[in-house]
DNA sequence: ATAAACCTGACTAAAATAGTCAAGTATCTA
DNA sequence: TAGATACTTGACTATTTTAGTCAGGTTTAT
């Protein structure tokens, strides 16, 4: 089990948004110097961090992108949910009848398969960029 | 983050052969034909798991594996480790002083990732094969 | 003897990942 | 208003990982 880069990213590139968000928007090439991500691939993850309304973008020259909700209100879950991150542990298709070997019955493990797959989200769930930041600040100190 | 075949399979076929193993070894085509795994692919699987001692290998007809420690001493953290499903969730070597970015400094997010692998691997080191097998009958009841 | 079953290593097709590249559009500033 | 900065979008590609397959063994019960 690996996390994949693209959700590495997109955490990093928040934290270090939401640290430089104070008044003026913060352009994806800084984000891409300090933090050594490809600014092609930032452009992508933005893109759908714009879609799902975690950020605000603003175009011309000064642009760039800014927050558009409390960092406190922004959990880990919903960056992952904005990038396609998604936890997957199951074989079988969620909601079907069948299980993943194909009968009618779930396999041996299905339970076991998603009780981890609720442990991790939780998670996610609990982990706001807020914690994050203030997290980075204190270490800092 | 996903869990692969490779680490699901190798927790399926042991819950398989736990419930299996009174006295006579379970051979390795039966636990194909029951759980849909492909012969040649569980053959890798047990052939590391024999490796770390977790089965023992009972050669010739009528042969097949018995598992080698008590159910209950058997944790997923075992198993995983066996067959090299490992959670990775930082980007950087692990030990190395550099940050994952080249850096001399860890980069804004690998304490929260060192979280995240220690709070998946906790839910391993809890689990035993005793659990499984438990939780598996008590539904047929 | 022979068949069942373990054992090993090499090979490969398919999928996923981690990007790159190209061609825009919008807006600020000089 | 020209030019630079920065967002926007979609297509393309190299690399890596996964999930096996395949071919050839060896061991042992009957
Ligand atoms: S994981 Fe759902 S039935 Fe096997
Ligand atoms: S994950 Fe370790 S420094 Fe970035």
């Amino acid at each position: 089990m690996k996390l994949t880069s693209k959700g590495r990213y997109a955490v990093m590139a928040l934290v270090d948004l939401a640290r430089f968000n104070n008044i003026n928007p913060v352009s994806l090439r800084d984000i891409s110097l300090r933090q050594g991500i490809s600014l092609d691939y930032l452009e992508q993850i933005f893109s759908k961090l714009r879609k799902k309304e975690l950020v605000q973008s603003v175009r011309g020259t000064q642009g760039g992108y800014i927050l558009n909700k409390k960092a406190k209100e922004i959990k880990l879950t919903n960056i992952f949910d904005a990038v396609d991150e998604k936890v997957k542990t199951v074989q079988c298709k969620k909601d079907s009848k069948k299980g993943c070997t194909g009968k009618a019955t779930k396999c041996l493990t299905h339970n076991l398969w998603d009780e981890l797959e609720n442990h991790i989200n939780n998670f996610f769930k609990e982990k706001s960029l807020e914690d994050l930041v203030k997290d980075n600040s204190e270490r800092r100190v």
